[in-house]
RNA sequence: GGAGGGGUACCAAAGCGGUCAAAUGGGGCGGGCUGUAAACCCGUUGACUUCGGUCUUCGAAAGUUCGAAUCUUUCCCCCUCCA
């Protein structure tokens, strides 16, 4: 049984398992479905980690399905145990409810919001978890589990296993996460949940639940785990992790994390991250032999999605600018200095530490030691330098630290 | 509830009266090489410093001592076995 949608997760290297790919091929092919993908809420932003499963409802979209984007905070309130070596810290649901609003605003800008077939629809299974009866609870859904089966789950017996502790509480998260899906499939008529590799074991828990409580078929499809050819975990920049709201990661730095992929990498994430054809995509690698203009492209398709094309546009400008005429550009942040103050003269381990470059003085004082600072390209060798009028040119100079990170200082 | 083991920096893990701001490995950061890549090599990794030092840190508090991560007491937390 061939399908569209199912093919292109497949060509696009999505695609891990699934509970029952025929019999979902065959559905799919005779009327949109509505899928569902769980997120969790612990931060005020996804990152990139997140962003493959947000393609996913992307792609559910191009074909005409209606994705459910399932913000967990009900679940968050357990956490997740998968995973994870030990529990996490314990969020309160204001601060849940904030992230909520934050997070939204990516699904916004990826998702197609305009089609109402296929809008996103948001739910909170806080809406619903925070409402169970606990005995009535344990009756009607509690009794479909056993505990033989729920100590075999990877979750629970990696942790047991290596001798870390598991309270009652996140034990308790896989069947959240099977009512949920219980949940969405009666009131809105969702028949598929989508998840990372990890979440297999939950996700069969809920095909299972329904299929007890409800005589019904529901089921559920699993991506591979990206990881990358170095080994290491995905989702880092120069500055910290990658996170996909503006706020906390600017579009030239979100630009820059993606210009930065492994050689080895491109071409995967030129599959996962952007909506170029798979087919186009191995033309592209025949015809371009330079690996550096396709990880340009891997970027603006990238960011393109996230943060739109005037943005992109914009952050390979920068790039440009920076990199390779090593001239100023407008889009580096900005720090800004008053006239009066430098006419007196700052001291640069001061101003360093102050505008959150460095963290600390010793922090700036050790950059310095090892011709990590740098004034239009001149490397600080002296400590005590001071910052003063003749540094600027037309009232401005580049900052740097480190290759890649670069500041306008502007004095108004 | 009983018996035992343990809590050290971002993580793992040594140290068990002074030479400890604390070995080593991983991670992070900077530099070199290069292609804004990987690999590799070098440096660095509490804060402040007039570069002489000073201050804060080894689960928490109190104490012994000229001197404590190291010894004592109390408390908190984790793990294993038994009940």
């Amino acid at each position: 049984m061939k399908n569209n949608f199912l093919q292109e997760m497949q060509d696009r290297g999505y695609f891990n398992q699934c509970t029952d790919f025929d019999k979902l091929a065959d559905i799919s092919n005779k009327k949109p479905i509505s899928g569902y993908i769980g997120f969790d809420c612990t931060a005020k932003s996804l990152h990139v980690g997140s962003l493959l499963q947000i393609m996913i409802l992307k792609l559910m979209q191009k074909y005409g399905h209606k994705p459910i984007v399932l913000l967990g905070g009900g679940t968050t309130l357990i956490g997740d145990p998968s995973g994870k070596d030990s529990t996490r810290r314990i969020l309160q649901q204001k601060e849940i409810k904030n992230n909520i609003v934050c997070i939204k605003k990516v699904f916004k800008n990826i998702l197609n919001t305009s089609n109402k077939k296929v809008s996103p629809i948001f739910v909170d299974n806080a809406n619903w978890l925070t409402k169970l009866k606990y005995i009535q609870f344990l009756r009607d859904i509690g009794s479909q589990f056993t505990i033989n089966k729920m100590l075999t789950f990877d979750s629970v017996k990696l942790r047991l296993d290596r001798e870390q502790s598991l309270s009652y509480m996140e034990f308790n998260y896989m069947i959240l996460q099977a009512y949920d899906f219980y949940q969405l499939f009666k009131n809105k008529n969702c028949i598929l949940q989508i998840g990372g590799s990890d979440q297999w074991g939950n996700i069969v828990n809920g095909v299972d639940l329904i299929r007890r409580k409800l005589q019904k078929e529901a089921y559920g499809l699993t991506t591979h785990l990206i990881t990358l050819s170095s080994g290491a975990k995905m989702g880092k920049t120069e500055k910290g992790a990658v996170w996909l709201n503006e706020d906390q990661l600017s579009p030239y730095d979100y630009w820059q994390f993606w210009r930065n992929t492994d050689d080895n990498d491109v071409k995967r994430f030129l599959n996962f991250f952007t909506e170029i054809e798979p087919k186009q995509i191995d033309k592209i690698f025949k015809q371009e032999k330079n690996i550096n203009n396709l990880k340009i492209l891997l970027a603006n398709e990238a960011t393109k999605i996230l943060h739109g094309k005037i943005a992109s546009k914009k952050a390979e400008r920068t790039a440009r600018d920076t990199f390779q005429k090593g001239a100023l550009s407008s889009d580096l942040p900005v720090i800004k200095i008053k006239s009066n103050e430098i006419k007196k003269g700052i001291n640069f381990l001061n101003f360093v530490a102050n505008n959150q470059i460095l963290s600390s003085k010793s922090e700036a004082r050790r950059a310095i030691a090892n011709k990590g600072l740098k004034i239009n390209d001149i490397i600080i060798k002296d400590e005590k330098k001071m910052l003063q009028i003749n540094d600027f040119k037309k009232n401005s100079l580049k900052l740097s630290y480190g290759k890649k990170k670069h500041y306008l200082v502007k004095i108004i």
